[in-house]
DNA sequence: CGAACGATTGTGCGAGCGTTCAATTGATTC
DNA sequence: GAATCAATTGAACGCTCGCACAATCGTTCG
């Protein structure tokens, strides 16, 4: 681990002064707080907000959220300006990462929003524009 | 626009048959349904979730929520294993699209998570593993 | 079976992202 | 004013991502 002599001066800064036991103190709190925000699947989450946070993606989602029900590609489809296959692989992104789910009913698929996409989604509308 | 073949055909095989008038009527529901989706701000919104989406951002702005107070880069710095340019520019990505609050005190810089990185993150904790 | 159709999948390319390295800015201290 | 220090900024590299195009899969119907 690195040297511990910028977080020394941080705490003398902070307190004025500083002994061996402050820095260890401060060190245990860092740790701590490692823990306390360490999750069981990182990656799980990562993936999900990459995913929302595509354009295409996120206007899917917003449109799967917005219905009250499941809606088949081809409508989808009519909503966004992107070809068929772009569609159908922002679509199978946001299943693979939680947000939607898919449907086979013949030759037709029809998607849905999970509670996860509308958790996110209403995450963002309940703290638009707040500063803090 | 694109033809309605397509959605015609989805029309005749849910309800059995299909007229002019229900083609002209789904149209009227997914034009609806559009704007319902339709938000304010969403390059904010998606510039957001992207800025989370990534690795080290999540997991800044994951220790940055867990501390009960502002974090200084030098404390950050130490539990995340990139350099200390790399926690700088993430730093900055997050205040830039509202994640982070950054506030300046002599040669310290401290940082503090945003509502809406806490009401993201608190989404995602409540929804972990959901399968819907 | 074979044709028609809805949707998915693979590929390739251009654009954008995340990182490191090096240089710089503001602020403090001597 | 020069030196030191915390942190930021810019440039450049490598890599991934999103899209369109073309081919393919799975289903339905004659």
């Amino acid at each position: 681990m690195a040297t511990t002599d910028r977080l020394e001066r941080l705490i003398a800064d902070e307190v004025g002064e500083c002994c061996a036991g402050d820095v260890d103190d401060r060190l245990a709190g860092l740790r701590a707080l490692a823990d306390r925000a360490t999750v069981s699947e990182p990656e799980e989450d990562a993936d999900a907000l990459s995913a929302l946070g595509s354009d295409t993606r996120y206007r899917l989602a917003r449109l799967l959220a917005a219905a009250d029900g499941e809606l088949c590609v081809c409508e989808v489809e009519r909503l966004v300006d992107v070809s068929e296959s772009a569609v159908s692989h922002a679509l199978s992104t946001l299943t693979d990462t939680g947000l939607a789910t898919r449907r086979k009913d013949g030759k037709w698929r029809y998607y849905d929003a999970t509670e996860r996409a509308e958790a996110l989604l209403a995450a963002l509308d309940s703290t638009r524009g707040a500063g803090e």
